[in-house]
DNA sequence: TCGCTTGACTAATGCGTATTAGCGACACCG
DNA sequence: CGGTGTCGCTAATACGCATTAGTCAAGCGA
């Protein structure tokens, strides 16, 4: 149309003025004005195959974005994800593609189709180790909404401060008398059960007062209270927001009173669904701002800046309802 | 590694057995042993820019895909399309990237990236009637969620039938009495506002009842419901939850009984957070369902069949606790 | 022995862009 | 007037794959 090569068009495109490009002002006119007038836009595809980057965040989940039944936990990482990602001028890939083997999707498989994006956001509970340790040692650029142990190398993530925020909640049951804890949860598996436990275990032993771990694996939650009580445990820390509310209702229906017999603190929001109106004492796990940063860390990387790549963000306390003092005190 | 062209093991990648590609089973064996043992594959970029897709969908919204404020009302629509999408083996894109302009995004400007997708789904109540032409014009292939008015040509939509279910609620207000209906709300605007006014016109001329429509631009609840009072309506059918709920406030301030001295209809969902114990009379907008349906329609133009591109679901009704006989019946 | 066929591949090309070396024209300087 | 820059632009190439025409060798019949 305007008889220029398409390098020159390429170059106007780009609105480039370097030094060592110099297009003439009146061309340069003319082919924006040919773009304007054509609604030209050049092809992101080949774009991205020419220029090795597209500004393209994939997030892969081991669970369905967008959850039916797993109340909304991953919501609140998602706004803060898109925000950011708006924020950086980056679309977002929802990896829903990856096919499900075992229950779970997976990374890695023959159609793999992580390098769509310049870089990755994981997102999940527990991300397979062996995945994880591939993508580390095929440096692919990806962060990890939530902290994961080495996987043959350190993992970039953002992380909650479970041990922090667990045990300040030990130090608040321990300022109210209670000397006989209870961790009920798995406290193992997920690192962040793993950090829960390990905060909860700190705080009390340097409180120096006796905190016991109740795996639950499989149990009801009468069973669960039936043990608790059975070894005289003042305070309950639920690992599992929904485990705690159970342990709640079951108390109330046996005439059990939250808090004044029974102390219960969660340590963390719900990821399984849990209506109730009890206000429950805890903490909240800062699921915007870790998707916010995630994006923020990966950005980083792909922009070539080498800072540190894992953080951990504090969690704030929620003062609730369920946690009082000691019955004897 | 193995010793063969690129071009084989581009056939042996995607396990092509044509009568005129011919791999010997040793040759195709050796290839795919050193795809497993090299984790290699294809670069879908590269791929697309040959084979002109790549399983990935748009998904572009005027308004953030995760609305903070905005209540979860579309969080539905995205449990559907990310199923669907999963099903039919495509990745979503989610054009965050899309610059603001007047406060809202748009799909068309200089750095367009809706043709990184095969094809792009819709969202939000209002759509740009301009960009929505572009798109039929530039024959894009885009499925929108909810009903769209030709814009240059038909559109591809998949919507909720807000005639026939708000037409469905004016009979039964009718049935129990009710003379003299009001709707609440624009009534223009989104097709889906001007949708509900039609079929409630319809149905209130179909069966010789007075039904008037009362736009509530800028007034709030309290003049509104004096409206109401002094034209001795006995039915409002609401367009926006939000705004049956805050009628029905006044109303109780007022010493008012709903549905005793006056019933409430909403025509559809909560499209802004309104909290209330209310168990509102009205209806359901099946919005995963159609989430779903929109993705696979889109699938279906993308795989060339051509079939109809435009649906219609229906909505279910909620009986709700807000519509009882009219008073003095 | 010479076509002819068939099987099994490869060379070459295109997809649409970004990038860079370099070329012609012109001005300026000594 | 030759040499040296500077401007403004283009030719050529790479990006990594899919596709297709075509090549080469072996087998086979006459």
């Amino acid at each position: 149309m305007t008889g220029v090569s398409q390098a020159t068009v390429s170059l106007v495109l780009n609105g480039r003025h370097d030094a060592d490009v110099r297009i003439a002002p009146g061309t340069r006119e003319r082919v924006l004005q040919a773009i304007r007038s054509t609604g030209y836009v050049a092809d992101p595809i080949a774009r991205r195959l020419a220029a090795r980057h597209n500004r393209i965040l994939g997030v892969f989940t081991y669970e369905p974005v967008f959850p039916a039944g797993l109340g909304d936990f991953y919501h609140p990482f998602l706004v803060g994800i898109e925000e950011c990602a708006e924020r950086v001028g980056c679309d977002l890939l929802l990896l829903t593609s990856a096919p499900v083997v075992d229950g779970r999707r997976r990374i890695f498989h023959p159609d793999n189709r992580l390098r769509l994006a310049d870089g990755c956001i994981l997102l999940g509970r527990s991300l397979d180790p062996a995945e994880l340790a591939r993508l580390v040692a095929e440096a692919q650029p990806f962060v990890s909404v939530g902290r994961r142990d080495d996987a043959g190398g350190p993992v970039p993530y953002v992380g909650a401060d479970y041990p922090a925020a667990t045990a300040a909640q030990v130090r608040a049951a321990v300022a109210l008398g209670h000397r006989r804890l209870v961790y009920v949860g798995q406290g193992a598996g997920p690192e962040s059960h793993a950090d829960r436990l390990r905060g909860f275990a700190a705080a009390a032993a340097a409180a120096g007062v006796d905190g016991r771990h109740l795996p639950i694996a499989g149990s009801g939650a009468a069973e669960v209270l039936d043990a608790i009580r059975a070894d005289r445990r003042t305070c309950v820390f639920v690992e599992e927001f929904a485990d705690g509310v159970a342990i709640a209702e079951v108390a109330a229906a046996r005439g059990l009173r939250v808090p004044e017999d029974l102390s219960l603190v969660a340590l963390g929001d719900p990821t399984r669904p849990a209506a109730t109106d009890i206000d429950v004492t805890g903490y909240r796990i800062p699921r915007r701002e870790m998707g916010w940063q995630a994006v923020e860390v990966l950005a980083g990387m792909l922009a070539g800046e080498d800072g540190p790549t894992q953080r951990i963000l504090a969690c704030e306390p929620v003062a609730g309802t369920t946690l009082a003092a000691v019955a004897g005190a």
